[in-house]
DNA sequence: CATCGGCCATAAGCCCAGGTTATGACCTCA
DNA sequence: TGAGGTCATAACCTGGGCTTATGGCCGATG
């Protein structure tokens, strides 16, 4: 996705997480000896460290002085910076803990892929804040894998998203997602002002999800009414694909607001407003029917509850 | 704002980012000789450095095979994690480098510090995207900072959030910015289910900015038909600052929709919704009278105008 | 005023992660 | 059958990041 040439060099660019992590430390506690400590590192690594990253940024970070460090201006901003590269890092950090995990973990999860890539690893983060001791293990898939999973009780609780929950399990909604059309920014959709009708959405050739996807059903149960999606201009596998597809300007497509954040944001696609018309799909907890979720799936699914709207 | 006893140890658990953008390589290419060629490092140092990844995660990420390397199911989720750990990379070193460059830079950019943080490290993105030999600079600062710049044209492009656009400047908005109530799920507003309604609001001390801060004045501005805004439950220097306090439950606090969206998705704070009143700001490019941007400043511009709504 | 106790910087030395080259095993395809 | 692609293993080298030991600086304190 991300056009290599440009990012090929980026660990060369950015200081490691290390060093990142004791930047926010040195933040917080206003000293480099106290972020050394925290740390469990000794004074002049932390000294040495920083000192590396001033120069591998050019900028300075922090004022010195005998009384203890402050952050500059520059490292304010750097240190927010910072902070959300080692956020995403946790986030990695709390899925790949559950991923590890095998069949003794306490808690074993489910998760289709959008709720495991997009929301699990920020639920898990809050679930090992509130119950640090709870060991987690995550099996990621699509709806059908995860109900069979919790059927043969390989699993204690599964998050899939669609319109109704697969039969013989009992679930919560948690949330919804909307599913938003998104184009590049050179498209000719990026520039209008009046919303696209469902109609003109039905009509035109778009890069979609093989027919089997979530996405793809809700769009087309919603758009039936509209003579039905016209014939895909592109059939690609994954999220990624499909992002990546429509940030080269092969066209527009439809894909969950949970998948495309950092690309508006970054403004590499943009939204294309659409009218009369809810493409909105439940975001659901499910487990075997009778099951009901005690303990730390409990815990767990009382984290997530409300977290989207 | 994290708890550190827990972080501590992040660069130990997390693979570091030249891992990672090699991890991405591989599966963008289907190759690790061939990842190892992109990335400029050698075919076995590849082959070491996924095999080091694959051990300190404890799976399997690649399936080797004599006619390349294809992701296993848990490879395919950690990349995921890894492309977002990886983005926010790239923000920090765009970021960065418009930090490093100084006056000579041909896009000279004043920010205040809400924009910086959160909405320039994309634009920036797009914009080395778009034009990769376009050096920016950066400078961070309250609003009457940024136009000082630009009327002493130490700065060719200005971003603001605020009401009014600065005396002596020309502006367009590019976009709005919501101001949230939250507070820690554990605080009574967290389990809400009917609206707050603004006298309630206005009525609740709360953790705010200081007087001078722009939310603060947006917050007084739209509550002074309800009798005002509370004495203050705490006031505090940063948003960093405001959010943490916030969740560790010291109270309910109002600030940008642009610095809670991680804390919402991991749920460290909820929202809590209101009615009856508009919290929004105008993010507006500024710039001085009768220099319409042109240039870089111009490409700059039109990459961020729509970016919100 | 002298001293102590925080801060940070410098110096010298150790160690291992990650890099290299060289090689070999395996598979596929012309 | 050999050419060209895949990946793995082995032996070696280098440098970044750690350590301990030390010294300078400043402010607080008796």
């Amino acid at each position: 996705m991300a056009d290599v040439p440009l990012a090929a060099q980026l660990a060369h660019r950015v200081p490691d997480l290390g060093a990142l992590e004791l930047l926010l430390a040195v933040a917080r506690l206003g000293s480099l000896g106290r972020a050394a400590r925290e740390l469990g590192i000794s004074q002049p690594a932390a000294s040495s460290r920083i000192r590396a990253m001033e120069r591998l940024l050019g900028v300075a970070l922090v004022d010195r002085s005998p009384r203890g460090s402050r952050l500059t201006d520059a490292g304010t901003l750097v240190t927010d910076w910072a902070r959300r590269v080692v956020e995403a890092a946790e986030a990695f950090d709390a899925g790949a803990q559950a991923l590890r995990d095998r069949r003794d973990s306490r808690l074993r999860v489910a998760a289709s892929m959008t709720i495991a890539e997009y929301l699990l690893p920020g639920w898990l983060i809050a679930l090992r804040r509130a119950r640090p001791d709870t060991a987690v293990s995550l099996h990621a898939g699509n709806s059908v894998a995860v109900a069979e999973r919790l059927l043969s009780h390989e699993a204690d609780l599964g998050f899939v998203e669609g319109v109704a929950a697969p039969e013989g399990l009992d679930s919560a909604v948690i949330g919804h997602d909307r599913l938003l059309v998104v184009a590049a920014p050179g498209h000719p959709w990026a520039r209008r002002r009046t919303p696209l009708d469902p109609a003109e959405l039905a009509a035109t050739p778009l890069i979609l999800r093989e027919p089997g996807s979530g996405t793809r059903q809700v769009l087309d149960a919603g758009l039936s009414a509209y003579g039905g999606l016209a014939e895909p201009l592109l059939e690609l596998a994954s999220t990624t694909a499909l992002k990546a597809a429509a940030v080269s300007g092969a066209g527009p497509c439809v894909l969950s607001e949970l998948a495309v954040g950092e690309e508006l944001a970054a403004r590499r696609l943009v939204r294309v407003p659409v009218e009369g018309i809810r493409l909105r799909r439940d975001l659901r907890a499910v487990w075997p029917v009778g099951n009901r979720p005690a303990g730390p799936a409990r815990d767990l699914l009382s984290l997530t509850r409300g977290a989207l709207d």
